[in-house]
DNA sequence: ACCCAGGAAATTC
DNA sequence: GAATTTCATGGG
């Protein structure tokens, strides 16, 4: 059953803590401990099994290896991160909290709804708002192994032509208009997600900030998540405080140069131990 | 009733 | 330009 297999070598990477850490929206817990999800239009279903990552298709086979090992991030090596960040007690100790977690490749455009969507939210319903718009405006991709059928996240041109009665049923609140705006930028105009792309991220933060619903923070997740520019450092209200009491003096320069992986480490540990 | 949530836009000073 | 107000929704 199992698609592609990846050896870990010893590569930190915990599903939960991985793929329930608010910065994907879209992966369930199985009861064996698998996790179920949708990724640019494909269902899968994700364990871990003697040290080794393993991804198995549900319907059909879209992706190639060389898909899964960007979108988890394996060419990163997390042993020689965790090691650096070792300089910085106090980062360690994020670290240490929850060592599994890593960033992920995710796509661009439903990253860049999603943390629209996030704005002044909480992950649970953040999770709810975007399993919702793709229930109701994704194309069915399958059913996972709890019996749920998941749809794909739609596409800007979908969504563009939606009205806000149509998103009204979600009760994402002031955040719809947001979503259509920005998603009728893109179907308007279809180069400009790999116009983006392409950009320094200096200059994809200023795209990215032109765009209504887009802020600082939205920005930086969007840079981080969906973009994979791992220096990029997203503030939320958690990392604001956990910067004022961790880390008076500013982000540790261990950190400098992938300061949004830390990030991960310093917002879960912020959010989870309280 | 009040405050908070992976904030940002609109308004006012 | 910097500070403040408003925005919609659900949960504690």
């Amino acid at each position: 059953m199992s698609a592609f297999e990846f050896d870990l070598r010893g590569e930190p990477i915990a599903l939960a803590e991985t793929l329930d850490c608010g910065q994907a929206f879209r992966w369930r817990a199985m009861d064996d401990g698998s996790y179920s999800g949708v990724v640019d239009g494909e269902l899968v279903a994700v364990s871990l099994r003697n040290c080794a990552l393993q991804i198995a298709h549900t319907a059909g086979k879209r992706h190639c290896e060389s898909f899964w090992r960007n979108y988890f991030v394996l060419d990163v090596d997390y042993k020689a991160l965790h090691k650096k960040y070792a300089k910085d007690a106090t980062l360690a100790e994020c670290v240490k909290f929850a060592p599994g977690i890593r960033v992920l490749r995710q796509e661009f455009f439903e990253t860049l709804i999603s943390f629209i969507v996030s704005q002044n939210n909480n992950i649970k319903r953040i999770k709810k708002i975007v399993e919702g718009l793709c229930d109701s405006f994704g194309p069915e991709v399958g059913t996972d192994a709890s019996g749920v059928v998941r749809h794909a996240f739609p596409t800007c041109e979908t969504l563009a032509a939606l009205t806000p009665d149509d998103l009204a049923p979600l009760k994402a609140g002031y955040r719809v208009d947001f979503i259509l705006r920005t998603s009728r930028a893109f179907a308007d105009d279809s180069s400009l997600a790999d116009r983006i792309r392409a950009m320094d991220t200096a200059n994809a933060r200023r795209e990215l900030l032109a765009l209504h619903g887009v802020g600082p923070k939205v920005a930086d997740c969007v840079l981080l998540f969906g973009l994979s520019r791992f220096e990029s450092f997203p503030v939320d209200v958690w990392v604001r405080r956990a910067m004022a009491q961790l880390f008076p003096a500013g982000l540790p320069a261990c950190a400098a140069d992938t300061a949004g992986i830390a990030q991960q480490y310093i917002f879960n540990y912020a959010r989870l131990n309280a």
